[in-house]
DNA sequence: CGGTTGAGCGCG
DNA sequence: AAAGCGCGCTCAACCG
C-alpha cells in the first residue's frame, strides 16, 4: 500500500495510491487528518499491514514529519523521501535522458540542507480564512496532495523510463529505497540521541584544562601556557589565538615558518614549538568540545544532532549543530552504554580501496583483498611486503596525487594493478574534460562549477595555466567522487539493511516496543555505525551488522569475490573501540 | 555594528 | 613527510 501524506490548511491530507508504478488514487478520496490525530492514524495504518505489507509512506520531505511522529512514540517501517529520490533523479546519468531530467520547471525539489520544518501543528486558521476556505491559506506550492502526486509520479515515470542494461534501473530504484530509509534512520538516531555522560565528559576536560573558568575566560592550563609562550618568544602581548600575531612572533624569534600548521611547526626544534603546540591542542579542546559545546548540545544524557542526508554531493551525510561528525577521540570517552546495555561500534573497515576493487573488477586487485588487511594484501603483490607505501599508493590513487611520495609510488601501482588505476584515471580524465562520472547505483557528480566554464575560453599562456589547473582539480573531484559515492551507497544499503533486522529483532524478541530493552542505532559516521543494545541482545545486533555488510556487497555488485569485513567492537565506551 | 572570509584543525 | 578527496566549527580578520 502506498500512501501520501501532506500538508492540508486544516492539518495533513492522506491518499492511498492503487500500486507505485501506476499513481492513480484509488477510492476512496483524501482523508483529512487533524493535527493531533495523525500520530494515531499513522499507528493503526502502520499496525493493520494489509497484506501482510506495511504502507510505504509518500511524503514530500522525511524531516518534516517524521521527528513529530518519532515524539508521539511512532514509528514507520517504509518511506519515499520525494525530495531526495528527485534530488538523484534530476541529476543521475541514469534517467538524465527522461523527461523529469529535462524538464526544468516541474515542482522544484528543495534543497536538502534546508532546516526541518514543523510541518505539524500546522499554523493555525487564520481568522476569516476558516470562514471561507480561502485557497490562499493552503499549503505552500508545492506542498499539497496533488502537487505530491503528480510529483511521485513524475518520479516513477523517470524511474520506468530508465533502461535494465546493467540493471540501471533496479540499481537506481535501490538507491531511492536506501536514501529514504537513511532519511529515516537519521531521523531516528537525532530521535533517540548518543548516550552521553556529562559527568565523564566534564572529567576529561578538568584532567586536561583545569576547573571551568568563568564565561570568556581561557582556563587555568591554557591561560599557563599562554604566559609561557609570551615568555619564550619575548612577546608579552601575544595572543596565540591570532595566527597573524602567532606567526610574527614566531618570525622576531627566528623560526622561518610560512604558516602556523602544526606539521609546519614540527619542523622547527625551537623551544617554544612544544608548549605552542599543546597549546593548540587543548585550545582546540576549549572552544570546539568544551563546556559550552556540553551545555549547548547534551541534554538529559543524550548528545542530538541532526544529520542531513544528502547533504554531500557525494552521497555522504553532512550534520549540522554540534559537530556529530568530528566527535574527537579526545572526548569519545564520554560515550557512554546506559547500564546493562553495550556499545557496538562497527567498521567497515578500509570500505573505499575495497570498492574501487569492485568497481574496477580488478582481478589482481581482488585476490589482495581477500585479506582482512587490504593493504597488506597488495603490499605482498607489487610492493615487496611495504604496508605503508601500499596504503601510501592506494590513497593517492584515490585522491589523485601527483607530487610527494604517494605521486612517486603511482607507476609501481599502475604496474601491478593496472585496471584500478584505470578506473580512476578514466573517471579523472573525464572530470577534467566537464564530463559528469556516476556511482555503482546511480548518483552522478554535479556539473562543473562556474569558473570551470569560464576558464575555457582562456587565451592568454597565464590563463591556459589557470585552466589546466581548475581542471585538474574537477579532475580529482570526479576521481574521488566515483570511490566515495560508491562509499556511500555501500553505506546506505548498510544501514537500511541494519534497520530492517534490528525492527525484526525489536518485535520478535521480548518486550516487544517496551522501553529500555530494544536496540537502537545512535550513530554513523559515513563507514562506521554505533548500535546501543541491551547486553542480552549484543550477540544478535552483532549478527545482524555482519549480515547487513553482507547483503550489502550484494546488493551493489551481486555475488563478486572480494569481501567487505566489519570490524566490531563491544564496549562500554566509545574511546575503547579501535 | 553584523555578516563574510580565511586559517586552522577535527572527523572519514 | 605533510601531498591529494569530502565535510563542520571556531576564531580572528576583514568588509561595508
Amino acid at each position: 500500500m502506498y500512501l501520501l501524506l501532506a500538508a492540508h490548511p486544516r492539518g495533513a491530507a492522506l491518499q492511498e495510491l492503487t500500486q507505485a508504478g501506476d499513481p492513480q488514487p484509488a477510492n476512496p478520496g483524501p482523508r483529512l487528518v487533524a493535527p493531533g490525530e495523525l500520530a494515531a492514524v499513522v499507528r493503526e495504518l502502520e499496525a493493520r499491514r494489509p497484506g501482510g505489507q506495511p504502507p510505504r509512506w509518500i511524503w514530500h520531505r522525511t524531516q518534516d514529519w517524521y521527528p513529530a511522529l518519532l515524539a508521539s512514540g511512532v514509528e514507520v517501517e517504509r518511506c519515499y523521501d520525494v525530495t531526495l529520490c528527485g534530488n538523484i533523479l534530476a541529476f543521475s546519468q541514469f534517467s538524465a535522458h527522461t523527461d523529469y531530467a529535462r524538464n526544468t520547471d516541474r515542482v522544484p525539489v528543495e534543497d536538502p540542507m534546508l532546516p526541518p520544518k514543523a510541518l505539524l501543528p500546522p499554523r493555525p486558521p487564520a481568522d476569516q480564512g476558516a470562514l471561507f476556505d480561502d485557497p490562499g491559506a493552503g499549503p505552500a506550492p508545492g506542498w499539497g496532495l496533488e502537487d505530491l502526486r503528480a510529483e511521485y509520479a513524475a518520479q516513477q515515470a523517470a524511474l520506468a523510463g530508465v533502461g535494465m542494461e546493467e540493471n540501471r534501473r533496479h540499481r537506481l530504484q535501490l538507491l531511492l529505497a536506501a536514501e529514504s530509509a537513511a532519511a529515516m534512520v537519521a531521523a531516528e538516531m537525532q530521535h533517540a540521541g548518543v548516550p552521553w555522560r556529562e559527568d565523564l565528559h566534564e572529567q576529561i576536560l578538568v584532567d586536561h584544562l583545569g576547573p571551568r573558568p568563568p564565561a570568556g575566560q581561557r582556563p587555568q592550563r591554557l591561560e599557563a601556557l599562554a604566559a609561557e609562550l609570551r615568555t619564550l618568544l619575548n612577546s608579552p602581548g601575544l595572543n596565540p589565538d591570532s595566527p597573524q600575531d602567532l606567526m610574527r612572533a614566531l618570525h622576531r624569534n627566528g623560526i622561518e615558518v610560512k604558516s602556523t600548521r602544526k606539521w609546519e611547526l614540527r619542523e622547527s626544534s625551537h623551544p617554544v614549538i612544544e608548549p605552542l603546540l599543546e597549546y593548540k591542542k587543548l585550545s582546540r579542546l576549549h572552544t570546539a568540545n568544551g563546556w559550552s559545546w556540553l551545555d549547548a548540545w547534551v541534554d538529559g544524557g543524550r548528545f542530538r544532532p541532526e544529520y542531513v542526508v544528502g547533504g554531500v554531493v557525494s552521497g555522504r551525510w553532512a550534520s549540522r549543530g554540534g559537530g556529530a561528525l568530528q566527535i574527537p577521540r579526545q572526548v569519545r570517552g564520554a560515550v557512554h552504554a546506559d547500564s546493562g546495555h553495550k556499545l557496538i561500534v562497527a567498521d567497515a573497515s578500509q570500505l573505499e580501496p575495497r570498492v574501487l576493487v569492485a568497481l574496477a573488477q580488478d582481478s589482481s586487485m581482488a585476490e589482495a583483498a581477500r585479506d582482512q588487511d587490504l593493504y597488506a594484501g597488495i603490499a605482498a603483490k607489487g610492493f615487496g611486503g611495504d604496508r605503508a607505501k601500499a596504503k601510501m599508493a592506494l590513497l593517492g590513487a584515490m585522491y589523485g596525487a601527483t607530487s610527494g611520495e604517494a605521486g612517486r609510488l603511482m607507476p609501481q601501482l599502475a604496474r601491478t594493478y593496472p585496471r584500478a588505476v584505470d578506473f580512476v584515471e578514466r573517471a579523472a580524465r573525464a572530470g577534467e574534460a566537464g564530463g559528469t562520472v556516476t556511482t555503482r547505483l546511480g548518483r552522478s557528480s554535479p556539473p562543473p562549477s562556474e569558473r570551470w566554464f569560464l576558464s575555457q575560453r582562456s587565451t592568454t599562456a597565464e590563463e591556459q595555466r589557470r585552466a589546466e589547473s581548475i581542471a585538474r582539480s574537477r579532475g580529482r573531484f570526479t576521481r574521488n567522487f566515483v570511490v566515495q559515492g560508491s562509499a556511500a551507497d555501500w553505506a546506505a544499503c548498510w544501514l537500511a539493511e541494519l534497520r530492517r533486522r534490528l525492527r525484526t529483532l525489536r518485535t520478535a524478541g521480548t518486550g516487544g516496543s517496551g522501553g529500555t530493552v530494544r536496540a537502537e542505532l545512535v550513530f554513523f559516521l559515513h563507514d562506521e555505525v554505533m548500535v546501543h543494545a541491551p547486553a542480552e541482545r549484543v550477540d544478535a545486533c552483532i549478527a545482524a551488522i555482519e549480515e547487513s555488510a553482507v547483503a550489502a556487497k550484494e546488493l551493489l555488485f551481486g555475488r563478486i569475490p572480494v569481501e567487505f569485513p566489519v570490524s566490531l567492537a563491544v564496549v562500554d565506551s566509545y574511546n575503547l573501540a579501535k
